[in-house]
DNA sequence: CGACTTTTTCCTGTTACGGTAAATAACGGG
DNA sequence: CCCGTTATTTACCGTAACAGGAAAAAGTCG
């Protein structure tokens, strides 16, 4: 159980419903932690079920009645525990890192496609975490303690996503000078004189 | 599928019994992808079925009877095909990062303590990249494509744990500034006045 | 003899992931 | 009035992955 254990990380910060659940996964915690809404709303059940989280119905006009999850005291302690046992190192598994693993055996074109498609990706993300570092960390410096946690977190994204962005751009240089092409040339799609 | 591609990715190298599977998964590829015996073997009989691999019993005097597993040509098209597709960048997932999220809600010593865990443990990591580089890649350059793959992974692999191991360093001095307590004080283990 | 290595297999769970779908409730367009 | 959309929750399907416990068969080493 650990996706049980992010949500209730999400709802130290305020009592959410599944939906806004769902979208807290789709954009904070899901820069590093993906899970769709019917696997929220699974796990919602199992900790309701289990104590640790408490559904308030809350009746709107205009929209569906929505149910509102609250941490519980034993839902609070279960956090506290877990975050007290050892932590797990994840393992990566990235499929681009299998492939360049078997590099021999498999076709460069679209590996360089992929790798550039992965380059601009990380970029994307890298750009967004440095923005939101700008906007909710000008100083860069904390005041609280959740705040701190916030910063380390984007801190690290910023320099994870910069890393592996470096490593493409490394990876797709290595491989032009393998294959002795230019980086990516896409002008000029006349003739091409072979290359052997 | 993911595990399966990674299985036909290693035995691209060389045919393998599930055995040597298990301790390469537990070596080279398995520094970013963790798979047990019982993983391997289960997939193992999943590739045979699908007509991906070919099992050849090797007996032997001395040990029980092996399975040595070698790609047929389908498994190979398989592995191509897998690799043409765009990958799709995993999420990271680690139990660390929730608790950095939700840092106002647990205790800060045990976290403190899996910190400096994680510390040793990713900088031992490193070294170890580091240890293969030098040895398998004195110049840092590669040969042929094989080994250019693996110069690249370990290039990554080695930059990850660093980055990770500074991170852990940087959480530790800033959970310590705002506790004002020293980084680790693990010396003098005399009679230690009360801290408040 | 017992412990250990090598090698494979089977078992039982839980957790996660993915897709498809629908029910409820209102709003707005044509 | 039907249709689509947004908000909100729930259901069911299957597969993949992860965790752990067990054992069998053949030999070596102490």
């Amino acid at each position: 159980m650990a996706l049980g254990d992010a949500i209730l990380a999400c709802l130290t910060e305020r009592p959410m419903t599944g939906y806004e659940l769902a979208k807290t996964f789709d954009s904070s915690i899901g820069f590093f932690w993906k899970a769709d809404h019917q696997q929220i709303y699974r796990e919602l059940s199992k900790l309701r079920d289990r104590g640790h989280i408490q559904g308030r119905e809350v009746v709107q006009s205009g929209k569906p009645n929505k149910l509102v999850y609250t941490l519980t005291p034993e839902g609070r302690t279960a956090l506290r525990h877990w975050a007290a046992r050892p932590s797990t190192p994840a393992s990566t598994k990235d499929d681009l890192l299998v492939r360049l693993h078997a590099l021999d055996s498999i076709d460069i074109e679209p590996l360089r496609t992929d790798l550039m498609a992965r380059l601009e990706h990380h970029r994307d993300r890298h750009a967004n975490y440095e923005r939101i570092l700008k906007k909710r960390f000008p100083e860069g410096t904390a005041e609280g303690r959740l705040d701190l946690g916030n910063l380390l977190l984007l801190r690290l994204g910023a320099r994870h996503e910069q890393m592996v962005a470096d490593f493409c751009e490394e990876a797709l240089d290595a491989l032009s000078a393998m294959t002795g092409k230019a980086t990516v040339v896409p002008l000029d799609e006349g003739k091409r004189e072979g290359k052997g």
